[in-house]
DNA sequence: CGACTTTGACCAGCGC
DNA sequence: GCGCTGGTCAAAGTCG
């Protein structure tokens, strides 16, 4: 309707003639059609029963209704189908001044477009700063949570000495049990602490099975505080003592962080499992009872790092790698680094939080052996033989057929949500920031990346990954992780503590079946 | 030339 | 005290 009434408007305009015959046409349907169609029309109407417009149309026309609504139109830029449009659409189609109102109306409409676009422009700049902004501070979130986490594990560790202190083991046990769900087999060895020269029995790490007449003591000592601190230790904690009686409880527990190990055994044919972090080889001795030789290397990551970590191959099997981490990286790790060490800084947080400084702690180990990996079978020893507590997670079986299916001789670790909850730098290795991997057919690439050269990539096999997912999920689940990581952001916010320096998730990369299995 | 590996030597703890 | 062992150092060699 409106299309045909427009059209008549256009032909009114365009040619002047038909002007009148429009107007009559108009007048008439308004009587015949009713309201809706007077409604949509009106405009026009108006403007055609307007005696003073009706003259002044009178007069253009004469002149040349064409030429001035050309030169009209033409003298905004507009073209004559445009102007002719926003005619039909404001209805301003009676008279020259309408005319040159709707090509001001265009010229609007066109100003108004420009603004609109200058307005999307300015918004999408804002946009952009906005999301550098956002940039910014995701990069600042990740570093405060990486600092976060380290103060995190600090306090896991002075709320389970508390807790052990208060409730006892059975108690936690009682409580892991419930708060655990459903039974899994669990396979872990409660070990104690090396209080006497009892030789610990350990699982399936052949290396702690071969380590029959050494006490832990004696394995780990030089390792911490004879060299370590002498030649290395930036950390205060570790020029004291292991022992000493005299030290404070949190000196006690930064030292026993410090040594507690976290020992893989993966299969692999690669000499090396490769990590987020730079090694140096600084090492090599030939153990006793293993023909392999261990190898042991240094994280040139950031100078002074005291994380170390010792490689050997199992005399049993050879093609079982056994690497263990001690020590606590001074300086963040690549995300793919934390994957892996997440769950093992947390494995090994769990386990000296347990078992650190007091006999009672020694005896949570089985809880803590079931909170770490609850779902696993023969897949991660706890050894809490004191002062050095060692978490072994042997990657070489299948516990779950379904958790844990993967290729034999690769693992692999993806970034998973929950190790990068942890988000701790840690030292498993793990190669080109896509996880931890270990495969026979990286084995010049795993070799080559002490020297900073990442591994080659392996197909993700899942196991590892899945074996390091799992234990993250078990440590979150656990409610004392829940309360500790309550604690910590609390302090964080409203006290604003001191961040640590340096990141407990090293402390994971020990190996103390290495040791074992050498003696 | 710097970084890294190799390798023999050294040191310290522990057991006998 | 001696020997064994683990752990580390450091010089020499290698590699890019």
């Amino acid at each position: 309707m409106e299309k045909g009434i427009g059209g008549g408007g256009i032909g009114f305009l365009t040619s002047g003639a038909p002007f009148f015959q429009s107007r009559d046409f108009l007048s008439t349907l308004k009587l015949r059609t009713g309201p809706s169609a007077a409604m949509e029309s009106s405009s026009v109407e108006v403007d055609f029963f307007s005696d003073e417009k009706k003259k002044k149309r009178s007069r253009l026309e004469r002149v040349d209704p064409e030429l001035d609504l050309k030169v009209s139109a033409s003298g905004l830029g507009i073209k004559k189908e445009d102007l002719t449009i926003n005619l039909m659409t404001t209805g301003n189609t009676g008279s020259d001044q309408s005319t040159v109102d709707d090509v001001a109306s265009a010229s609007e409409e066109d100003a108004k477009g420009r603004n609109e676009l200058a307005v999307m422009q300015a918004e999408l700049g804002r946009m952009s700063e906005e999301n550098q902004r956002l940039r910014g501070m995701l990069t600042q979130v990740t570093s405060n949570y990486n600092a976060l986490h380290m103060h995190l594990i600090s306090l896991m560790q002075q709320k389970n000495t508390r807790n052990i202190s208060q409730d006892g083991d059975e108690k936690m046990e009682a409580k892991s049990e419930v708060q655990g769900g459903a039974v899994v087999p669990r396979q872990f060895l409660d070990l104690g602490r090396a209080v006497a020269d009892v030789p610990e029995e350990p699982s399936n790490s052949s290396t702690e099975e071969a380590s029959p007449s050494r006490t832990v003591s004696k394995e780990i000592a030089p390792f911490d505080h004879d060299k370590g601190n002498r030649v290395d230790s930036p950390d205060p904690s570790s020029a004291q003592p292991d022992s000493g009686p005299a030290k404070s409880g949190e000196q006690t527990q930064d030292a026993t962080m410090r040594k507690a190990r976290v020992s893989v055994r993966a299969r692999s044919e690669a000499p090396i499992i490769a990590d987020g972090c730079q090694w140096r080889k600084y090492g090599q001795k030939m153990a006793k009872g293993n023909p392999c030789p261990r190898a042991y290397y240094r994280c040139t990551m950031n100078s002074g790092c005291p994380v170390r970590k010792q490689v050997q191959r199992c005399a049993e099997d050879r093609s079982i790698l056994i690497t263990t981490y001690e020590g606590t990286h001074n300086h963040p790790l690549p995300p793919a680094a934390m994957a892996m060490a997440s769950t093992t800084s947390a494995a090994a947080s769990m386990l000296l939080s347990g078992s650190m400084s007091s006999p009672e702690g020694m005896m949570n180990t089985n809880f803590l052996a079931r909170t770490i990996l609850p779902c696993s079978s023969n897949m991660a020893t706890i050894s809490a033989s004191a002062p050095f507590p060692t978490v072994t997670l042997d990657l070489t079986q299948n516990p779950n057929p379904i958790q844990f299916q993967r290729p034999p001789t690769q693992f692999q670790v993806p970034v998973v949500p929950q190790a990068q909850m942890f988000g701790q730098p840690m030292m498993y290795n793990q190669s080109k920031f896509s996880g931890l991997q270990m495969s026979s057919e990286a084995d010049a690439s795993v070799m080559q990346f002490p020297h900073g050269k990442p591994p080659l990539p392996v197909p993700a096999a899942g196991t590892l990954a899945d074996t390091v997912s799992a234990a993250a999920a078990a440590i979150t689940a656990d409610p004392n992780f829940t309360v500790a990581l309550a604690a910590a952001i609390s302090s964080i916010i409203g006290g604003g503590t001191n961040q640590p320096n340096r990141s407990n998730f090293d402390q994971n990369n020990n190996n103390s079946n290495d040791n074992r299995q050498s003696q």
